[in-house]
DNA sequence: AAGACGAAAGTGGTTGA
DNA sequence: TCAACAACTTTCGTCTT
């Protein structure tokens, strides 16, 4: 995991002059190891640094009280925990195999004839696993994921795999339905758009596939807040920390005044960050905010008037 | 001409009988 | 399984800057 320690001394030596948590923003930028974006922001929260592209978490300023990773139920506590050197799940023997060499005698090509018929039946499953894997990685390559969710991902679907849920599925329905989930568990969401474009396999199947993983591993998941698409649609829409702040702010205000309530989170998200741009002075068309968000122009619209109507803001252009 | 606005009809997903 | 329903989209004409 990338925890580089420099991170941490850099918090603490700015940390003197900048306790107050809103001037704590963007001020120990730096790049984002996994996928070079300048874009780091505290969590509000969580006490710690993470990319707002990825969702790579950069630094914890808090001190150590845990691991790395979240676990979600017990099973995941005990099968995560561990002393040493990690233990890749992104590789299908999880990194533990041992290299079968060839021998000139025959001895060995026939042993190994017989090792493969025995194994057939584990080859086929673990090849359509290495498959997923690699699956996983690509799409999670594609999203620009950070190593962390792609570890989850992977592990998520050995555990699915273990269940035999996977038998008689399409592999690709499953292993992106996966990484969604994933995406979700992080908060750092993906729309489902975004997934269905780097897939495989259509919309369709990723819901199925969906549904059907969190029934089968008794998931739960909770509903994406809009909160945890901010960060990213700002920077793909080069808005500013200050605008980011803005659109959370008002988000949270919405939420208090059940504004939220059976909305689509994104259509909320989209509709904060362009009223937060206007009042802003970064004013960013409907177009644009449709365009990043994959929302259309006319349920900003709906949201945005709701929005400012109910929380009496005055966005004048 | 571009952006914003909103009405009206259509679409896909959820819910409850 | 089916119909009702709410949220969202598509389309399009109109107004504003």
């Amino acid at each position: 995991m990338v925890t580089p320690d420099t991170d941490k001394d850099k918090g603490k030596h700015k940390g003197g002059e900048g306790d107050k948590e809103e001037t704590a923003y963007g001020e120990e930028i730096k790049e984002c190891p996994e996928c070079g974006s300048k874009n780091l922001i505290r969590d509000y929260g969580k006490a710690e640094l993470f990319c707002a592209n990825c969702g790579l978490v950069v630094a914890e300023n808090i001190v150590d009280l845990g691991p790395e990773w979240r676990a979600f139920d017990f099973e995941q506590v005990s099968r995560r925990a561990r002393v040493g050197a990690p233990m890749t799940y992104r590789i299908h023997d999880k990194g533990l195999s041992t290299l079968v060499t060839w021998c000139p005698t025959g001895q060995g090509q026939y042993k190994l004839k017989k090792w493969q018929q025995r194994t057939h039946i584990a080859n086929t499953t673990e090849r359509s696993f290495i498959f997923a894997l690699s699956e996983i990685d690509r799409m999670a390559c594609a999203l620009r994921l950070p190593m962390n969710i792609r570890e989850a991902a992977s592990m998520l679907y050995r555990k699915a795999m273990k269940k035999r849920l996977i038998r008689g599925r399409s592999i690709e329905g499953i292993a992106t339905a996966i990484l969604y989930i994933t995406c979700r568990q992080y908060g750092v969401p993906r729309t489902l758009e975004e997934v269905r474009d780097i897939s495989r396999v259509g919309q369709k199947e990723i819901s199925r596939a969906y549904r059907f993983l969190l029934r089968e591993l008794e998931l739960k998941v909770s509903p994406a807040s809009p909160i945890d698409f901010v960060p990213r649609f700002c920077s793909l829409l080069n808005l500013s920390s200050e605008i980011r702040s803005k659109a959370i702010e008002i988000i949270k205000h919405a939420a208090e005044n059940e504004l939220t309530n059976g909305r689509g989170p994104i259509g909320i998200a989209a509709a904060a960050i362009y009223i937060a741009a206007i009042l802003g002075g970064e004013h960013r068309t409907q177009k644009e905010v449709s365009d990043v968000t994959g929302v259309t122009e006319v349920t900003i619209r709906n949201r945005y008037k709701e929005l400012s109507e109910q929380l009496d803001i005055d966005v004048l252009l």
